[in-house]
DNA sequence: CTAGGGTTAG
């Protein structure tokens, strides 16, 4: 009676049929166990958290359930809890199957650089499985997403010319390693193009901003489909092409096809990005209303209404939202603190971890830039050292430059450079530059000298810094300096548009005096 | 319950 049908449950629907089960005493029997299991992963947007807990509740899963697990975990990004899953079929004594490994392979495609998938392919061979089709080509993926191209290439060879899952996903991993020119051979070389085949081309000119080749293979191919429509329009939006992106929703309006999650998806973010609100509104009519709102839907009108400054929009569609992941948090946190509302970014960044739910880098990089917008040096020490102590994070240069201009802009000059002097990684030219712009502020020349010589060290174009540091010495009353500066801009050939430079030159005078 | 394509935060 409950057999089929999960899928269509609402999460809260869902949740009733499960509590059905353990009240009617049928939650040991195997086949409901797995129809629920399966539901749970497909009802919930990509949140494994409901699912996981009926999975802990059952007293042996079978490998079926254990595999639902790990595909859940894989294609929701998870790769490290499909791995954890992996090794309860072991501890289990289960025999993981083709399935089992197909799941696992994907998660290691999303693990670039790292040793597992090797080992998985290795566990493949073992096992016999390579000549399973599926497993081949998810290995050939694999390889190629992890830049392997190598191995991928002696696997296309046993799979031979007429297999195009496994061409397009060499096709598709030449693109991602940049190679634009093999990607384009091996898709011309490709015998039997599909529609996949060609989306997959058209992708790869697109995510390397090649508009102009992605629309003219799109003109040529056989057919289209949503995903070769939303592949243009993302390639416009992420160049910030708002309006030729919006020209390309028309165009696939006139070829039949109705925008879906995707496209409204990415469209936001090209109005985020501009600060377009009418046009984000807009947008979000697109979306039907009564259709449900997944989570990437909801982080995405979140982070556009936050960003166009309609915060009331942005909290009303984060009120409405059943499920909220690491993201949906973030989005708030980071849109507020992006429009100057710092306080209310914090008590955002409060309210998710009252919530349970575990900061990520990105949380502490919103929460920080929120300290240092609002010169809340306390506020931002204190979450710089929860971030490093309590959650176990370790900082980027991002969150590093975070901090430098959090205590420049309050004048901790020395504060500022004693962090960067513990860093772990190698402070980059944006935290150099950094404490020089705070140094000029405060008219420290000494500290910024030393800035400035890191800054020329690291051999790149640092024209700014030549200007930025004719500042901090014009500012601190030391003339010969900017003299000594300038001269050193003649004899490495720097070219600076001389506008900006009077520009600089009139502020450091005006602060000098 | 299996393979290749498009979607969110800094």
């Amino acid at each position: 009676m409950i057999r089929k049908g999960f899928a269509r449950l609402s999460p809260r629907a869902l949740k009733q049929v499960h509590g059905n089960l353990v009240v009617k005493g049928i939650a040991s029997r195997l086949q409901p166990l797995r129809d629920l299991l399966l539901a749970c992963v497909a009802s919930f947007h990509g949140s494994m958290d409901y699912a996981r807990k009926v999975f802990d509740g059952i007293p042996h899963p079978d490998l079926f359930m254990h595999n639902v697990m790990v595909r859940g975990y894989a294609h929701g990004g998870a790769p490290a809890e499909a791995f954890s899953l992996y090794r309860l079929i072991e501890v289990a004594r289960l025999r993981p199957d083709a399935f089992t490994f197909c799941y696992l392979l994907r998660a290691c495609a999303g693990l670039s650089g790292s040793r597992s998938g090797y080992q998985v392919h290795g566990a493949v061979l073992k096992l016999g499985l390579l000549k399973d089709a599926f497993i081949r080509n998810t290995l050939i993926n694999m390889h190629a997403k992890c830049g392997d191209l190598q191995v991928a290439s002696t696997l296309l060879d046993e799979a031979g010319e007429g297999d195009v899952v496994a061409w397009s996903a060499i096709i598709a991993g030449h693109a991602a390693s940049g190679d634009l020119d093999i990607a384009r051979k091996f898709f011309d070389d490709c015998r039997h193009k599909d529609l996949v085949c060609w989306n997959v081309m058209v992708a790869a000119y697109a995510k390397h901003g090649e508009m102009e080749k992605a629309r003219e293979l799109i003109n040529c191919a056989p057919e289209k489909d949503v995903v070769s429509w939303n592949t243009i329009i993302t390639g416009y939006a992420v160049k910030g092409m708002l309006k030729e992106a919006l020209e390309v929703l028309d165009e696939m309006n006139c070829d039949g096809w109705m925008p879906d999650e995707a496209t409204i998806v990415s469209l936001l973010s090209c109005c985020a990005n501009l600060g377009s609100l009418e046009t984000g509104r807009m947008v979000h009519f697109l979306h039907l209303e009564g259709r449900p709102v997944s989570i990437i839907l909801g982080n995405a009108l979140i982070s556009m209404y936050a960003k166009c400054g309609d915060v009331q929009a942005a909290m009303e569609v984060f009120s409405r939202m059943k499920e909220r992941d690491v993201w949906t948090w973030n989005s708030v946190i980071g849109g507020l603190a992006f429009h100057g509302q710092a306080e209310q970014s914090i008590q955002f960044f409060e309210k998710m971890l009252e919530a349970g739910m575990y900061p990520n880098a990105v949380s502490f990089l919103c929460v920080l830039g929120a300290c240092s917008h609002a010169g809340l040096v306390e506020e931002g020490q204190r979450y710089f050292s929860l971030m490093k102590y309590r959650y176990m994070i370790e900082p980027t240069a991002r969150h590093y430059s975070c901090i430098v201009d959090m205590l420049g802009r309050a004048g901790l000059l020395d504060e500022a450079f004693a962090v960067l002097s513990c860093m772990r990684c190698e402070p980059s030219a944006v935290i150099w530059r950094t404490l020089l712009g705070a140094c000029r502020i405060h008219g420290n020349a000494a500290l910024g000298k030393l800035a400035r010589e890191r800054l020329l060290k690291m051999n790149e174009d640092a024209s700014g810094d030549y200007v930025m540091l004719s500042g901090i010495y014009a500012s601190s009353g030391e003339w010969f300096g900017v003299e000594t500066v300038r001269g050193s801009m003649d004899e490495r050939g720097v070219i600076k548009v001389a506008g900006y430079a009077q520009v600089d030159e009139k502020i450091a005078y005006r602060s000098a005096l």
